[in-house]
RNA sequence: GCGGGUGUAGUUCAAUGGUAGAACACCAGCCUUCCAAGCUGGUUACGUGAGUUCGAUUCUCAUCACCCGCUCCA
């Protein structure tokens, strides 16, 4: 069954999965709200990786730094100056394009060897008029001039709106780390190699944002900048990739819904020595998943050009003084849940040879652990007890209504791995019988161990 | 942002220049001892705003959202 893009949207807002935001006043665009099963589906996301990558990780410490920041960050690490598109539009076909592709594209099919980054708009602008570069759509010679977008989203600190008051929300996580750096070195006391993570909102403001929670302006990343000494950042680069891979299988991710893709040397950012994207396959295409970069000493470096702290590292063992090199691996919080939605979004032919659409998620990953079935209203009090218990450790569900098929049909269509149902005889032997979805087998299980029971199913 | 299409209960679909109906879902009651049973009753919609009109869900415009193309990289 080929899944769409629609059904994944329709599905996920029908279910409680994500809404469109603002929805009762027409909706804003490409915002999306989480409902009670997303935000469950999300977080446990966002758990699985700080349990990866921070709290087993010996080496790695977190950190949730402010979004605010001062906006000399921003010029330190070029997001001021070079983060924006130079876009210009052709007046005759309303085509829009970057001005700097349409001149690399123009060197290329004329065999000329030049590099376009960092020139000025002036400069972009006068080239395509001398060399008469036409629409590649149109053929047309008629643009307008070069409008700078600025991918940053711009608002005021104080009651003031005065521009002196300009702040920035962040477009990336990454440099609340970078700031830190020193901070988080001194204070957990950590030796090269190390890595500091952090989850948090990101914001850009898109041209093109689009396919449903995919791209969207305000987004969660999940990012760790890991530190190690200049000359083994390739082999950690190779080690943090594999991680990042086994991470996304583990929890479910298919080997054929995910590929690698190493960025050739030309297409590498200025800064980098290597990347390399985990992409998915999403309904609408492959699409970048996680980006896994090795950014040299690039970061830090301009930091401590900016603010003149000086970001070397002492390093006691050989009494060497440098600037730690930094491998980012940054995942997309939203991007990676869209990614489990799809991942699990699954047909089902039943015994009687009808067919249901229903979510398949990793245990660790559903957003309902269990749910409290009892066989009858008449057991409801008893049952009841037995889901406070279970609620007190994980998210479970309570349902009497309808036939016990019925209830157990509608776990399997949120991907809730077990179902657990009181019956006549519990009362008698304090057992309960816990059906697990993925098996469809059953346990009779003691009350008393219920949780336990349940915690040695979703663990990863 | 540009070009093309769409917009009716939660979902899938109807009807109509005189203000809406079904199925599934949902809720309540009866019934029901392990995988979508049945019966009874019930809640819920014309995306939003303006215009034309005695009257607009239907016609016009704007706006918003979604889908398909151009864009991209978390």
């Amino acid at each position: 069954m080929e899944k769409t893009m629609q059904e994944i949207v329709a599905i996920a807002k029908s279910r409680g999965f994500v809404y469109p935001g603002s929805e009762i006043y027409g909706g804003l665009a490409n915002t999306w709200d989480y409902g009670p099963l997303g935000v469950e589906l999300k977080n446990n996301i966002k758990k699985a990786w700080w349990k990866k990558f921070i709290q087993e990780n010996p080496l790695n410490v977190g950190v949730d730094c402010a979004i605010l920041m001062n906006p000399m960050t921003w010029k330190a690490s070029g997001h001021l100056g070079g983060f924006s598109d130079p876009l210009m539009d052709c007046k005759l076909c309303k085509e829009r394009f970057r001005a700097d592709k349409l001149i690399e594209d123009y060197m290329k099919a004329n065999d000329i060897e030049e590099i376009v980054d960092g020139w000025s708009n002036e400069k972009m602008q006068n080239y395509i008029s001398e060399h008469n570069i036409e629409c590649p759509s149109c053929h047309g010679h008629d643009f307008t001039d070069i409008r700078q977008f600025n991918l940053m989203f711009k608002t005021f600190q104080g009651v003031t709106e005065d521009s002196k008051n300009t702040v920035y929300l962040r477009p990336e996580t990454a440099q609340g780390i970078f700031v830190n750096f020193k901070n988080v070195q001194r204070t957990s006391r950590k030796k090269i190699p190390f890595g500091i993570g952090q989850i948090g909102k990101s914001f850009r403001n898109e041209i093109t944002p689009g396919n449903f929670i995919f791209r969207t302006r305000e987004f969660e990343q999940m990012e760790l900048e890991f530190f190690c000494k200049p000359g083994s950042e390739l082999d950690w680069f190779v080690t943090l990739k594999e991680t990042c891979k086994n991470w996304l299988l583990n929890l479910g991710i298919s080997q054929d819904s995910i590929r690698m893709r190493d960025h050739e040397k030309e297409e590498l950012s200025h800064y980098s020595n290597a990347t390399s994207d985990i992409e998915f396959k999403f309904p609408f295409g492959w699409g970048e998943l996680w980006g896994i970069a090795s950014r040299t000493d690039y970061d830090l470096k301009q930091h401590m050009e900016y603010s003149g702290e000086d970001m070397n590292y002492f390093d006691p063992t050989t009494n060497e003084k440098y600037i730690p090199y930094c491998i980012e691996p940054s995942l997309g919080a939203d991007r990676v849940t869209l990614a489990f939605l799809c991942e699990a979004y699954c047909e089902e032919t039943l015994e009687d040879g009808e067919t249901r659409n229903i979510f398949k998620f990793h245990p660790a990953l559903a957003p309902v652990k269990a749910a409290v079935l009892p066989l009858s209203k008449k057991l409801s009090t008893e049952a009841m007890e037995v889901y406070s218990k279970i609620a007190h450790h994980f998210n479970a569900e309570y349902d009497e209504a309808g036939s016990i098929g019925k209830r157990y049909r509608r776990q399997d269509e949120i991907g809730t791995p077990l179902c657990i149902t009181y019956d006549f005889e519990s009362k008698e032997d304090q057992c309960v019988t816990i059906r697990d979805r993925d098996s469809m087998k059953q346990d009779r299980v003691k009350i008393d161990e219920i949780v336990n029971y349940i915690s040695q199913k979703i663990d990863f």
